[in-house]
DNA sequence: TAATCACTAATCGTATACAATATATGTTTG
DNA sequence: CAAACATATATTGTATACGATTAGTGATTA
């Protein structure tokens, strides 16, 4: 949404935080980002101030940007609004979908198969992620798309902080599944695949509260 | 959510725009805004592109910022959004509304019944608009209440633009109907009675798509 | 006369410089 | 020796200055 030269800047930092190459908390000082990318710190904020209305960053006043690191409670909210929101908006893509979207969608799982057997799973989540963010294209509805976008973004932190399963939750059999009736164009059927794929992957976190850093540093002192 | 200084600019531009006292599509230079509260153009620069984001305005490139003018198409768009999250938000309001949160709520529609009398329709409108952000606020969910604030201010511009009922939608029932139900704790009615709102504000506008400005003119000169 | 071109004024995009604030280190003092 | 204080460094917040783009105006020409 920001300018040409910023919004560069956002869209590098915004993969790289999506392919879990940037960690949760990481610094992101504006100096050392204007240098890497050749630009002044001007345009660096404006991209990072974009990033944390997205919620991929966080600033603190005085004290510069920070990879976003969402709480457990975020982790929550984030996948219950995914659970109203996105089966809703794959009843809208069922309802329009076309040949040339089916097509893309296939070549999009394709890759992300292709991603996953050779094992660089920093790529495969990320498009596993963008699987979300192509069905809310689809169905055409840009508050609903910008809303999915921000919120895939935030499930990748999520993610990154809190994913429990081992099988890392890639080659889901939902999104073929999800394919499938979008393919035989069954609006239903999208919305509850939808609904439960979302619901599974909520319960795939450890959202368990644990005792802070700081207490079982102090206990492991001790 | 941006810093300081930032967020005053912002919010006085917010509620300008929210009580329609800036009309879509006014432009908002940089150096004019800063001249009007006393700071320069980068931190007004900050506070447009924060509205910017959330969609009060729209900014061109080196053309400036501008009140944004929803099309209908937007204003479908967000006020089926308002149709499925809202009624969602109203039922957890329900569920975890305190006595505290009752009093404010009555407080606030005597506000807007004391507003409506005094003939200031701008506070007026402001107000029914936050009686919405207050129930997403009680819901007591941030990622929720985020999309609700933004559903909201968005509205704000629709009704500017496409809004054809004369009785101005104010001193509507349904906010007292809302509050009742919510005394009673009553989910399933909140929710009901909340999506039923939101059906007939959206019936409240005229959404007919009508030929452009240009065209009409050209006609009007032959 | 109508259209095109050049020029001027105003506004935005960006870089840089300075001021304010936080963090860290080293010193002092009870 | 511990704790509080003071200083130094580094990073952000803000202002200002310069360059680039656009819009508007008036002159020129077919």
């Amino acid at each position: 949404m920001p300018a040409g030269r910023a919004l560069d800047i956002c869209l590098k930092l915004q993969t790289a935080i999506l392919e879990h190459r940037l960690a949760p908390g990481v610094k992101l000082s504006e100096d050392e980002v204007g240098e890497i990318y050749g630009a002044s710190r001007t345009v660096v904020r404006a991209a990072l101030q974009a990033l944390a209305h997205s919620g991929l960053v966080t600033i603190e006043k005085n004290r510069g940007a920070f990879v976003a690191k969402p709480t457990i409670r975020e982790a929550h909210e984030v996948f219950q609004a995914r659970a109203l929101i996105e089966p809703a908006v794959a009843r809208l893509a069922a309802e329009s979908i076309t040949e040339d979207d089916l097509s893309r969608l296939h070549k999009h799982l394709e890759a992300e198969h292709d991603a996953l057997h050779a094992s660089d799973m920093g790529r495969a989540l990320a498009l596993s992620g963008s699987f979300h963010t192509e069905i809310a294209e689809i169905a055409d509805h840009r508050v609903f798309s910008s809303m999915v976008r921000s919120l895939i973004s935030r499930s990748s932190l999520i993610i990154a902080l809190y994913w429990k399963r081992s099988d890392t939750a890639c080659e889901s059999h939902s999104h073929h599944a999800l394919l499938d009736a979008l393919k035989n164009r069954d609006c239903s059927a999208a919305e509850e695949i939808q609904k439960s794929h979302i619901i599974d992957l909520h319960s795939g976190l450890d959202l368990k509260e644990k005792q802070s850093f700081k207490s079982s540093l102090a206990e492991a002192l001790a």
